[in-house]
Formats: structure tokens, C-alpha cells, sequence
DNA sequence: ATTGCTGCAAAACGTTTGCACCTAT
DNA sequence: ATAGGTGCAAACGTTTTGCAGCAAT
């Protein structure tokens, strides 16, 4: 069965914020957790339209908030004002850097960062949570670079 | 006079990319160096109407933007799918921490962050241009926490 | 039985656009 | 003279909300 750890994740935080357990909530998580890449709420919603799925736009929006929460999804946005979303399951923490040319969004690990956002939180007297760490940039080598943003 | 300097880099930058020189968008140059702390483009309009400039909100989105790409301010996203700007005028560059109970923005240096972003934008073959490094976090002590967002 | 969740449509929000007029070049 | 900027209002795209009905507890 499909994501049956994320599943019992989600079930147990829901019980713990005393959230209701129900089957939309799962078909959000299912959804999401199967999309590709980096999406919208909206661009989520128009994919489960297409798959037939009868979850309204609205409990979409607020599926994913909570699934961020429980940290299974991630929040993003790359400078333009466009909240975007990604999962975390089985996946390594990692930063990206955008082509301010192309749009083109790469993904990176870098070991100096790792523990720099804990070690700022404990210097200011905050507790860690999340992070984000976004480089801006051009492709030097403009032929691998599309100009098609 | 104010802001002396900055209004000739501003000038400068308008003949280079053959945009034309407006009182408006000193206007809004002027008192976007002016704003304390992090504003958003309506927010600037508003204190441009209330000290009863004729300046429009569109005018002020348009330079705003103009701003930036000759980085006398920058643009800021904390998280919220908001755009928010600053002025670079005179100041460091930094990173924030953002409190995730309050919301409280805490502006920080930290020295072995700074060489990171152009490193990384060699090793993956792009030439830097900026970056964004938000930490969220939250107060370890909850008396300094308003929990007022 | 109660409270919270859902779906729907409408509203809200920040931002962008189309257009007629104006102004810097 | 002309290309580009401005102000206005309307349009836009995304997100949130109000509400009646429904379902999990």
C-alpha cells in the first residue's frame, strides 16, 4: 500500500492536534505526496479535478497547511509571490538556486549549511524550525540557459 | 540634500537601461529609502497618499521594481506569500530570522554565510546574483514572545 | 449530540494591465 | 515628434471566508 508510513504520520498528527480524521484529508496527502516537483496549491486541485477526484479547492488549501505542520510537504517560494509546496517524504533536506534568466530551479546539498540555521537560532535564543535558503543566479553558459521565463 | 547620492546611482541606472528620468520615481525612491524596517508596495502607497503625494500605485509597483534591479533596495519574502522590501542604502547585507509564534523579524550576519552563495553559484555553473536566507524559528523564552501574530 | 469538516460560491487580497492622456527625450 | 511613463479603474490569479449541510467523534 501506497505511502503507509506517511499515512500513519499524518493520522497520528491529526490526533494529536485534535483534527479530524477523514478520507479527503488523505486524498490531499496521497496527491501531494505524488506530485513531481514543486506545486501550487491550485496546480494540486487541477490535478485531482483531472484524476476525478471530488475534494473541493478549499480543503485543498488547508490540507496542505496542516500537512506542512506535520512536515510532510514543504513550504517554498522562489521570489516571485507564488507559495509553492514539495514533499519531504524519503527526501534529503536541501536548498535551491534559481536562474533569474530561465527560471530553471536547481536543487543542491551543501555540508557548510547544514548546521548553520540551528546554530543562528541557539545564538539569537530562538528554537529551530525550518529554513530557507535561496541563491539567485544566472547560467554562465547561456546556451544551457533558455531565456524562457 | 537627501538621499544625494543615492538619486545619482539612481540616474545612472535609468540612462543605462534607457528609462526615463520622472519625478515620480524619485518620489518613490525617496521615501522607499526613507521607510523604516520592511514595507509592502501598498504600504508605501499609502504613506505617500497620507503625506499627500499624487503619485499612483501603479507608478510606485513599476519603480519599486526598478529599485531593486539597481539594488537600492532589496526584496524580501518571509514566508507569507507577501512581497516585502528594504532598503539597502548604507546597509549591510544580512539575513533574518523570522519567529514563527509571533512573527517578530530578527535581522542577523553571520560570517560563514558570506562567501556560501557565490561559491555555490560557481560549483553549479551560474554566476551569482543574490540570495535569500530565512530562518523560522521560534522564542525559547515565552515571556519575549507575544504570540501576536 | 456535538463540533468540526466539507463544498460551493463569493469575497478578499495584493498585484498587474489597458487605455487615454501627458511628458521627457 | 515620438516613445515611454503616468493615473485611473478594471481585471487578474491566488487564497480565504461564510454558510448550510454533512460526517467524525
Amino acid at each position: 500500500m501506497k505511502h503507509e508510513k506517511a499515512k500513519e504520520l499524518f493520522t497520528e498528527f491529526l490526533k494529536n492536534e485534535k483534527n479530524r480524521i477523514t478520507p479527503e484529508r488523505f486524498e490531499v496527502m496521497e496527491s501531494a505526496l505524488d506530485y513531481e516537483g514543486h506545486f501550487g496549491a491550485d496546480d494540486l486541485y487541477i490535478v485531482m479535478k483531472n484524476l476525478k477526484s471530488t475534494v473541493s479547492r478549499a480543503t485543498v488549501y488547508k490540507t496542505l497547511e496542516l500537512l506542512v505542520k506535520c512536515e510532510l510537504i514543504s513550504k517554498r517560494n522562489f521570489g516571485d509571490n507564488l507559495t509553492r509546496y514539495e514533499s519531504n517524504f524519503k527526501r534529503q533536506i536541501h536548498d535551491h538556486l534559481i536562474c533569474m534568466d530561465c527560471g530553471r530551479i536547481v536543487e543542491f546539498v551543501n555540508p557548510r549549511l547544514s548546521k548553520l540555521p540551528e546554530q543562528i537560532s541557539n545564538e539569537l535564543g530562538f528554537v529551530i524550525s525550518s529554513h530557507s535558503f535561496n541563491v539567485f543566479a544566472r547560467c554562465r553558459d547561456p546556451k544551457n540557459c533558455k531565456y524562457n521565463k
